[in-house]
DNA sequence: TATTGACTTGGAGTTAACTCCAAGGGGTAA
DNA sequence: TTACCCCTTGGAGTTAACTCCAAGTCAATA
């Protein structure tokens, strides 16, 4: 797969894909004779991987070892687990602090929508 | 409230109490006789409310927005009410999001799990 | 063969959101 | 009154994460 597939198929740009190559958040990508990506089904599953988890908030830097580690083998197992185990459990009390945030903006919507175009809008904002 | 309190209080760095207020992401809040702020009640609602906005990912600029409208009175309140629907939803969204990308981190974990030291690692990672 | 266009690299520039700093003031303790 | 500390302001600096740029390569097309 060339980058400009790759970019439209994850929509990042190919700036992003060469950058995170560049920094090691994603291992690199093997080229052509002539020198131009060409991007394995590997490449496509660790782009795929690592946008959804930057997406999901992950750092940059705790993917970069992520993958550090995944480049070392088998030796790195444990190390990997307890990184996953650890973000796992960040991104789960983040998604919990989220839902009450989103419970609060619910409440308040359903107060403008209840008070209409009354005035009596002072209280909490 | 001294800034010294407020800023403990809400785990906000004094620097970025002053920031907010400086962008307009809080009202301004008033000064005693010597110009010192002294926050008021309705001043640490304020902050309550944008930090908790501000930690479940709602962009600066539209919470400056908010403000602004907020500030000048009853004749914004339905485009109060649209602004807060429209971040509710898309608070919604990426919470629905990020629920996914927990299940595909606990799947991963649980993979590493049942593997434990073994070398079938393969695989997407 | 000359041009076009997508790709390469290393490095510089940008944006959001702080974070720090210098210069100065007010109130209290020695 | 001098020293000290926390506060003030405006402005500069920092960090993360891109995003853009210049100079050059290569393959395919006119």
């Amino acid at each position: 797969m060339t980058i400009a597939e790759v970019s439209k198929k994850f929509t990042l740009s190919q700036d992003t894909l060469r950058y995170y190559e560049r920094i090691g958040l994603i291992p690199s990508v093997s080229r052509n004779k002539s020198g131009i990506r060409d991007y394995s089904e590997e490449d496509c599953r660790w782009i795929e991987f690592i946008k959804c988890m930057r997406d999901a908030g992950l750092p940059i830097e705790v993917l970069i070892e992520y993958v550090r580690l995944y480049q070392l083998g088998d030796s790195t197992f444990e190390a990997r687990k307890e990184l996953l185990i650890e973000q796992r459990d960040l991104l789960a009390a983040r998604l919990k602090e989220m839902e009450g945030t989103l419970e609060k903006l619910n409440y308040k919507v359903s107060s403008y929508k209840k008070i209409g175009l009354a005035k009596g809008n002072e209280g909490e904002d």
